[in-house]
DNA sequence: CAGCTGACAGATTTCAATATCTGTCAGCTG
DNA sequence: CAGCTGACAGATATTGAAATCTGTCAGCTG
């Protein structure tokens, strides 16, 4: 909408796709949207971005790399391994909650662009099973853990808890002993965990 | 199509509108579909169910339960919990990835149909914890498993292995390891369960 | 007269015409 | 001349009128 005198970056491009995104829905945020709220004409956006399909991949990406940003620090920390994972299962189940009750629409925005992006969520998996692959190992190392192979492990560990990161179950996350659920899962695991 | 001069049963009409959910899929499936293929007015279907909804739902619940059915047995077995228990798991996840490969539109389907039914949707996953939570109390009884609550920890068991039976994962049902996969949180739930 | 039919009102879906969008590119502009 | 514009072709989405469907019920039929 507000013509700017700054240069048109990939940057102030997603920013405004986010914003598209957030007013009219995944259905109906146009690339035309995006330029208009830019105060440029659309051709300059595919200067930046190849395709529509390509914008919406960046943002994606974007999204899933914030949420695995705010969870590294405490797969990295230096501390009792059982007790990290809990953390780290919780602050991931956490942020995901947050998430989808604070802004249901957003939320749902969202899922459709993950739906859209399988590669980029993969990417995010991997990421995120790397870090449990860490905390993991480093339960080995001390003993913690029993674990032969710690990568598939982590992965099982990230498979079995899905009901409480995977976004197709948000609609689970309100009900009222949703945190009892995951507890006896939590519990469960890392009691599969110990040596 | 077919006149018959048989008597218009309510399994009569299920087995033609499966029929028709199959043919034409669930969103071009008519009751008006249902009743030619009965060679009858659809007014007469609707004096054995009161709305269309209805009609689908006992046709989800028809569904649901053949596949409940299939498992009791194993619940029931009077052997080693463990091996009762992975059987079980294997059970389900074996039935439930034939259904979503041998057919996967008719499959597709039914993923509609319990989008839709909810409710049946519950009352089935509480049969089937039911059946999983008298394996646990057989092996807290034996010994073999902890369990201080055996049907929490039935619903722990139940919602640590949904990758390999809800039927939103039936995509990732195919890829070359998914048995590898399922070992390991086998192994994990199992290992956290023993005593 | 129990069970079925078929006409009907209102809700939903389909379809085709119209409008908008995506992606390209020749040419404009600072 | 690097970066942007705006017109354009083909693809996609929207719209509203017509068709079909859902659910009811008075009356037919065996």
């Amino acid at each position: 909408m507000t013509p700017s005198t700054e240069t048109l970056t990939a940057e102030r491009i997603l920013e405004a796709t986010e914003e598209v995104l957030r007013r009219h829905g995944p259905a109906k945020a146009t690339v035309v949207d995006v330029a208009r709220a830019l105060g440029v004409s659309h051709g300059s956006v595919y200067r930046h971005f190849r395709t529509k399909a390509a914008l919406r991949e960046a943002v994606t990406k974007r999204w899933l790399d914030r949420t695995s940003a705010s969870l590294t620090d405490v797969a990295a920390e230096a501390r009792d391994p059982e007790a990290r994972l809990r953390d780290w299962l919780a602050a991931l189940f956490t942020a995901k909650r947050r998430k989808a009750g604070d802004d249901p629409e957003l939320f749902a925005t969202y899922l459709v662009l993950t739906g859209e992006n399988v590669e980029a969520v993969g990417a995010h998996i991997t990421d995120l099973t790397g870090q449990l692959t860490r905390i993991i190992r480093d339960g080995a190392d001390t003993g913690a853990f029993t674990a032969t192979d710690p990568a598939t492990t982590a992965r099982a560990v990230f498979h079995a808890t899905a009901r409480f990161h995977d976004p197709g179950y948000a609609q689970d996350w309100d009900q009222p002993d949703i945190e009892a659920q995951f507890e006896a899962v939590v519990d469960l695991v890392v009691r599969g965990l110990r040596a």
